[in-house]
DNA sequence: CGGCCCTTTGACGGACGTCAAATAGCGTGG
DNA sequence: CCACGCTATTTGACGTCCGTCAAAGGGCCG
């Protein structure tokens, strides 16, 4: 939990938290359960999304370790979003009306959270983008490199190589995609030598050309 | 004016603004500029969106009267949008400073302001789901029963029919289309008798099947 | 009248989805 | 340890939704 973007709460908040282990592959939150705790991821991945009816899912974001589930959700509550184990994850829950009292009494927090506002935004609006406007190539490539640079800044990088604990319809469902094309274009990405990927870990092989497949800046 | 989103702050905030008209097609906020002041749409719809290099686009949100550009950049700036006017637009613009002095001494505003994001979040949630998961058809439709209901909060629609300024192209920015995708789905639509459009106008004309098409709910 | 942008339409192509089958992992229980 | 059942991954054939390209017509304004 090291330079998370939550740490300014996570870690000087004295206010009532309660641990909990949730196995893989659990739901963390209901869409309708949104009411009055909110969760910080401690350890492993999660996934925040959200369904329709008949099946078809779109993951908002991957949540890694010191995350919170989602800053607009701070001061009201949300519904609509599950957030999904993807590995076991041990999160705290807060309960909102202590988070809200505490806040309101230091204006320079008020401050430190409308700068994650606006970070959550900006992702926010990137993934429009992709969504929108990007081929399934780019969208994948960018995918793995925003993930590489959100766990360098975690200290959770040894070398080229991390902890990749996605399966392939996670991708899909945060791409847009399907697993199986998922599928193909990771395949294409390993031959082509830009990435490797095997036993749950992943290996950026020529990030170079993986920041070009991915129209990167 | 009447009864849009931002009414709590274009009503009561008695903070030195200034007025522009903004003739259609020009630019109201260029992406680095989104320095000091910040826009609110008084009259005429503007459209809220995001560019790559290579002139891909993707919109994010249209702009109608009394609409605040974004709430995440009320506190911080933020970059990379661009505003620009689709009708000619009157706008007037707050310095975020005296916004936020103003804003900090009244702590019921500021929940005001948490509820607006909250809704602006769920509306970028949704973004997603349409462009990740959904098909042209649904996009479309529900892009105007989305634009219908906001319109009508306002008192822009009389009977089943409203003023749509959006060209095809916009329509095609605001869902991930193209074009000329979106003039053959308009054309079903219309063939089909759900809406009907010309000279800048829409009516409704069978709402119940365009919800249908729109899996509205 | 001429130029520009928008819209419509059709033919064609390509990116991605669907379906299906084969293989590989992986955890569980014998 | 193996057997098993489940879930992931891979691969190929095929289909479809949507994009691309091009041409023609319409509306608007100088």
């Amino acid at each position: 939990m090291i330079g998370s973007e939550a740490d300014w709460i996570a870690g000087t908040v004295p206010v009532t938290s309660s641990n909990h282990i949730i196995p893989a592959r659990r739901t963390i939150c209901h869409p309708k359960e949104w009411s009055d705790f909110i969760p910080i991821i401690c350890r492993g991945w999660a996934a925040s999304s959200v369904t329709l009816l008949d099946g078809r899912r779109q993951i908002l974001s991957f949540l890694l370790p010191g995350d919170l589930v989602s800053t607009a959700c701070l001061l009201e509550p949300m519904s609509g979003r599950t957030v999904e184990a993807i590995t076991d994850v041990t999160c705290r829950k807060f309960t909102r009306n202590d988070l809200k009292a505490y806040l309101f009494q230091r204006p320079q927090l008020l401050e430190k959270l409308s700068k994650t506002w606006v970070e959550e935004r900006t992702q926010a609006d990137q993934l429009a983008l992709d969504l929108g406007r990007r081929t399934a190539d780019e969208r994948i490539a960018r995918l793995i490199l925003s993930l590489a640079e959100r766990l360098a800044k975690r200290n959770m990088v040894s070398g080229q190589t991390m902890e990749f604990p996605l399966r392939q319809r996670h991708i899909a469902d945060a791409t847009g995609l399907t697993p199986v094309h998922v599928s193909k274009v990771l395949g294409e990405f390993q031959r082509a030598g830009l990435v490797e990927i095997n036993r749950r870990s992943l290996t950026l092989i020529n990030e170079k050309e993986l920041r070009r497949a991915a129209d990167w800046r």
